[in-house]
DNA sequence: ATGTCATCGTAACGATGA
């Protein structure tokens, strides 16, 4: 079972590239972030041609979350049990298959410029993931959160960590949130499977960033104890971003034993 | 001297978010 996230910066400018990308990696399970389109304007007949199922939650302009699944979603959420958010970051699904998984797509807010109130919002969504992670742990049903976390979680996932240390991504704040989120006893997937530094999800649009690898890595997989088991490897499929029309992310993809 | 992109409101760009 491979389960994916990507962030593809709109749905309609990026279509084109968001269908070969799908056929590219392979995956049963994928999540996208920031659609930029309503939830009527996603375009679920190009995708479901290729056999996904799709679960949508949009919103005009910004964010947008979506997951698609090649086997059946059941009992589609459109928000977290613990925060009332009037913008688009999150669904979660049970992906039917013999050995079902509830997955769990974010797009957790950028919080720039910090300090200030979009930086509160960020600690306040990331507060309530921990929470409502806290929730699914007790249920007791295997599940994933995977998206994009808008957060660089130690100085070795970007490029120069002086220049990232001070923005909302790199704050010692945002890292201390991102650990105790992971302390709750999830798995970071490309830290276990991977783990080497400077290995990033991002590269900005500006000055050249991908060609000079000046990336971060703010894309991740958190898996619960039991999908952790059945973790088997990580790829990051750098190849997106030198499509044309690229998306500033490209996807990361964790496989999991059947 | 040296590569940003997408969206919206409004009518060819400026403002905004990332």
């Amino acid at each position: 079972m491979r389960i994916a996230t990507w962030n593809v910066n709109s749905m309609k400018a990026r279509l084109q590239t968001v269908l070969q990308v799908l056929t590219d990696i392979n995956a049963d399970v994928v999540c996208l972030q920031e659609l930029k389109c309503e939830t009527d304007a996603f375009p679920y007949l190009e995708i479901e041609e290729l056999g996904w199922n799709c679960a949508v939650h949009g919103q005009k302009s910004y964010n947008g979350v979506a997951l698609l699944s090649k086997f059946p979603l059941q009992d589609v959420t459109r928000e977290m049990s613990t925060l009332k958010d009037d913008q688009a970051r999150y669904i979660e699904a049970t992906v039917l298959t013999d050995k079902p998984v509830r997955v769990g797509g974010l797009y957790l807010p950028n919080g720039n410029p910090a300090p200030g109130p979009k930086y509160d919002y960020k600690l306040e969504w990331v507060a309530a993931l921990e929470d409502h992670a806290r929730s699914l742990l007790k249920a007791e049903e295997p599940f994933v959160l995977c998206g994009d976390y808008n957060a660089i979680p130690a100085p070795e996932d970007c490029w120069d960590d002086t220049v990232w240390n001070t923005d909302a991504l790199g704050l010692p704040e945002t890292r201390a949130a991102w650990r105790q989120l992971k302390h709750l006893g999830l798995t970071d997937a490309f830290e276990v499977c991977d783990g080497r530094a400077h290995q990033y999800t991002f590269w900005d649009y500006q000055g050249g960033a991908f060609q000079k690898d000046h990336g971060i890595r703010i894309d991740h997989i958190l898996a619960c104890p039991r999908m952790t088991d059945r973790l088997t490897a990580i790829e990051i499929y750098r190849k997106a971003r030198a499509m044309d029309k690229p998306s500033d992310h490209v996807p990361m993809i964790a496989i999991f034993e059947d």
